[in-house]
DNA sequence: TCGCGGAATATTGTGCACAATCTTTTGCTC
DNA sequence: GAGCAAAAGATTGTGCACAATATTCCGCGA
């Protein structure tokens, strides 16, 4: 329980990638407070690193932080929803045209797993898996699109998509999504660049119709239950 | 010069915002070393403050930390720097297309403004000032394409742009992207989407193939003539 | 003169303690 | 019992001092 005993991960890199991970999966839902404490008993770091990832989220809008009241997962509005899904529009058309361009054998595989799995998982009732899954197929196409940049963009943005379906109320078209994510695969394969494209435009746009206006339920999160292994 | 004389800007998002504009400008230079202790005297903020910014920079790809050692304007490889152009050409589609979709009077003003003022930089040889103009062009873009997530990110990519061309030799195509954004009001004006979007991926790739591989200038710059006003 | 080792210096990294601020509770008055 | 004020508690913000590490300088020997 004391200091010396823990890995002492450097600088708060583990606290930020698991609180980004536990917030992607919707393990953190908006609003839940993030107390520095409970994170520092939680991940068994210094305070200071805490502070920092909890600052780095801050930048990212993933979290939102009171002054001198603590940091609590961010709970986006319907402008901000709106703004998510537009620079998901822009930036996912971006990376699916060079997957599409390039026709990567690699790629093209690891989309098919990903949709293989949603399936198994959508069959099998295994909803939070499935929207998780789902997520992590535009994430599949951001890291093979050869663009770093682009791809940090996408966790982020999915992250943050998250947040907003956990809290918009969505109207579970995940069957329609499974549709597209096929769809999106074939031009790839294919190379049908302006195809995937305009596919990915397509699902994006739907998934912004599937989440309706606001609908918020406030929860609080036993930080050491979301984080047990 | 004590400590409760100075405004106290908090948590050194002045000395973010201070830097991020001077490397935007050029007046930072890769590879400049940013030492904490020059940092603290010329912007009177506490130290903390300034490892934060410095810590924000180095997440944005903007400076590099070498652990003990210090931070340094960041010196993107041609790796990077590719990356770098594939992203703004993501984006800023994204932002374009959202201009000239609403072909706002606005943003479309605000557009002939710069492009003027970057013409009489330009014409009067303060080459500099262009280039930051030209820069800015981009920027009033994002600014006015009502998403604040891409005009962030342009903000950024901007910035890395500035030190790609600070660092690869550019071929003044200074007149050639002036044209281009002659065109692009013109496209905007007229509510010619497609048009206005393949433009903006022909600028940018065009922006790319001006600069050459690698020739790097290590300097060394004073930070205080840097930040006079 | 060149190479090498160690001390001196400089710079960043971090624990600790206290200050500042907000929230909650308690107690007093009407 | 309701309302308000003050104190107690909790949480974040920050200055300070020292530790850890890298760099530079100096002296010594071949």
């Amino acid at each position: 329980m004391n200091d010396r005993n823990r890995p002492v991960t450097r600088s708060g890199d583990d606290v930020y990638l698991h609180l980004l991970k536990a917030i992607t999966d919707q393990r953190l839902l908006p609003g839940t407070k993030l107390t520095e404490f409970s994170l520092v008993e939680t991940f068994g770091i210094a305070r200071r690193g805490v502070a920092a990832a909890l600052t780095r989220l801050a930048w990212e809008k993933l979290v939102t932080i009171l002054p001198n009241r603590g940091a609590f997962v961010a709970a986006p509005n319907a402008e901000e929803a709106r703004d998510i899904f537009l620079a998901r529009s822009a930036i996912e058309a971006g990376t699916i045209e060079a997957i599409a361009r390039r026709a990567d054998p690699l790629a093209i595989a690891a989309m098919e797993q990903n949709v293989a799995e949603e399936a198994a998982c959508r069959k099998s009732g295994k909803t939070r898996d499935a929207i998780r899954l789902s997520g992590g197929f535009h994430l599949v196409i951001a890291q093979h699109s050869g663009s770093p940049i682009l791809a940090e963009q996408v966790r982020l943005l999915v992250a943050r998509t998250s947040l907003v379906i956990g809290l918009f109320e969505n109207e579970s078209g995940l069957s329609c999504w499974h549709d597209h994510h096929l769809e999106l695969v074939d031009h790839c394969r294919h190379g049908r660049v302006e195809a995937a494209v305009a596919e990915m435009k397509a699902h994006i746009e739907e998934l912004q119709a599937s989440v309706a206006l606001d609908r918020r339920r406030p929860t609080s999160f036993d930080l050491s239950e979301v984080f047990a292994q």
